[in-house]
RNA sequence: GGCUGGGUGGCAGAGGGGUUAUGCAGCGGCCUGCAAAGCCGUGUACGCCGGUUCAAAUCCGACCCCAGCCUCCA
């Protein structure tokens, strides 16, 4: 039995499917003006981890997860660099991809773009002005009357009185309330738009998902996704727009990861302290931020560091060395270790003790001693088996420990020439040239261990 | 200020009324020419103050501290 925190009800409860065996996800992506950063890695890994996970329980997935590709900060920086927007949003969703795609995420099923969905969202905003939610400004933009939705501020946990006063929110003349939201803006003479019932405009950036989310999975759907800080006003607010227009209940749970951190703080471009995906990548192979990312819980906030993730290295190449060597092609699995493992992840997705079990099967492994048995095989296909679950150890072991990120300045035949040198030392029991050859790979973060096979290497 | 969530050993990070978390680092040993890897053993812990209980890191209450949201944000 599947349990999942909705922060919708602030507690886990068991996961029900409109219809049994299916499951539809929708989860706000990403805003394409910019590379993406570790915090966008983790929402990504996170519902790819959740989807897999359905996946490996046999669920029929339609996971969608949308693209903004019309919103302010796309116009401003489409006109500073002086490239239209088209060839913005297209560089970026190239570059999203790539970065997705080396982190072995698996694509979207369906992943519309807000640009695609214009006509949608002309219609869902028609429907919530003669349902009564909505009103055109003294502007000529189109709002949202949150006083007339019932229950705003649920899912983020306020309440109307609260936020007004918070007293945070802008002052704009237009608007009946401040607490309203725009859902179409009108275009000045310089910017792009599309011919609406309210003149050329724009949608606001909360109706995209409405629109998007009722059109690819329907009025209803299973589970929506997000970041932390989508809750509110986002989700709030596409609550509103969708119940506002259908009438009927949007979503029957809301899913947030929790954020990456830097010192503490939260990891943001307004605060300077972001590091792009492909930053990262040029000094940890993709599967270690894969690992860090699942060695916490989704909701719990997480440390980036230097340091974090050379342990996420480390802890990784342990369980690749366990299955070293191990031809597991064959072997079955160790029944405890998938029933405990399902234990964990029905449990709000645990991936920390899903980890746990990994290294407790790879120490199992390594006590097993010979790696031929059948003890040990069946444990290495366990373990790479539930490692797969996770898109975690499906490398080759050799591979994933061989081809770190740190002394990259030596070619493997350099590193196979010094090996043969040692080698020939060590054969003439000639140690202190032996040490002085090894001493020299290590000086370049390269591992070396004489095994009964004879002697393999591998990077720090 | 309001609303959420949290404070765990040297570090990271789970768990969650009585029984080893796990990983990294440390220490002792085995193995090794020496290492590495691995194995065996080992230490350090649950913010503070009360309460409930035979028993509390775990439940309850107060307090202190931290983070997130309340504005665009994954």
């Amino acid at each position: 039995m599947l349990n999942i925190y909705n922060t919708l009800s602030r507690s886990k409860q068991e996961f029900k499917p409109m219809q049994p065996g299916k499951v539809s996800i929708y989860v706000c992506g990403i805003t394409v003006y910019d590379y993406c950063h570790l915090g966008h890695a983790r929402m990504l890994l996170v519902f790819d981890m959740v989807t897999r996970y359905l996946r490996a329980c046999d669920y029929d997935v339609t996971y969608v997860r949308n693209i903004t590709d019309i919103d302010d900060k796309i116009i401003n920086r489409a006109r500073e660099n002086n490239e239209t927007i088209t060839a913005l949003t297209d560089r970026f969703i190239a570059a999203m991809n790539q970065d997705a795609d080396a982190l072995g995420i698996i694509r979207p099923d369906i992943e519309p773009r807000a640009t695609g969905f214009i006509a949608q969202i002309i219609a869902m905003i028609s429907k919530l002005i003669s349902n009564g939610y909505a009103y055109v400004g003294a502007n000529g933009d189109v709002f949202y009357d949150v006083s007339q939705f019932e229950g705003y501020g649920k899912l983020s946990g306020k309440n109307i009185e609260d936020l007004r006063a918070g007293e945070r929110v802008e002052i704009q003349e237009a608007k009946n309330d401040p607490l309203d939201f725009v859902l179409w803006k009108s275009a000045k003479p310089d910017e792009p738009g599309w011919e609406s019932p309210w003149g050329a405009g724009r949608p606001g950036w909360h109706i995209e998902c409405s629109a998007m989310s009722v059109d690819t999975l329907g009025e209803t759907f299973d589970i929506h996704g997000g970041g932390q800080d989508l809750q509110f006003p986002h989700h709030e607010n596409e609550i509103a727009q969708t119940c506002g227009a259908t009438g009927k209940p949007f979503v029957n749970l809301w899913m947030h990861n929790g954020f990456i951190r830097v010192d503490d703080e939260k990891m943001s471009k307004s605060l300077g302290n972001f590091f792009t995906i492909r930053d990262v990548l040029k000094a940890y192979q993709p599967e270690v931020i894969r690992f860090f990312i699942l060695s916490s819980h989704y909701r719990s906030p997480l440390n980036y560091s230097d340091a974090n993730l050379k342990e996420a290295r480390t802890a990784l190449a342990r369980l690749y060395t366990a299955i070293r060597d191990i031809t597991d092609d064959t072997a079955t699995h160790d029944q405890a270790f998938i029933a405990k493992f399902h234990e964990v992840m029905e449990d709000d997705f645990n991936t920390r003790e899903a980890v746990t079990l990994l290294h407790e099967i790879a120490h199992e492994i390594n006590k097993a001693g010979d790696n031929q048995s059948e003890r040990a095989r069946t444990l290495a296909a366990t373990l790479r088996y539930l490692g797969g679950i996770l898109g975690l150890l499906q490398d080759k072991p050799e591979n994933f420990l061989q081809s770190g990120k740190t002394g990259s300045g030596v070619t493997n035949d350099q590193i196979q020439q010094l090996i043969d040198e040692r080698a020939m030392a060590k054969s003439q029991k000639n140690f202190s040239l032996a040490d002085q050859l090894r001493d020299q790979l290590v000086g370049q973060g390269i591992i070396l261990e004489d095994t009964s096979k004879g002697t393999i290497w591998r990077r720090s």
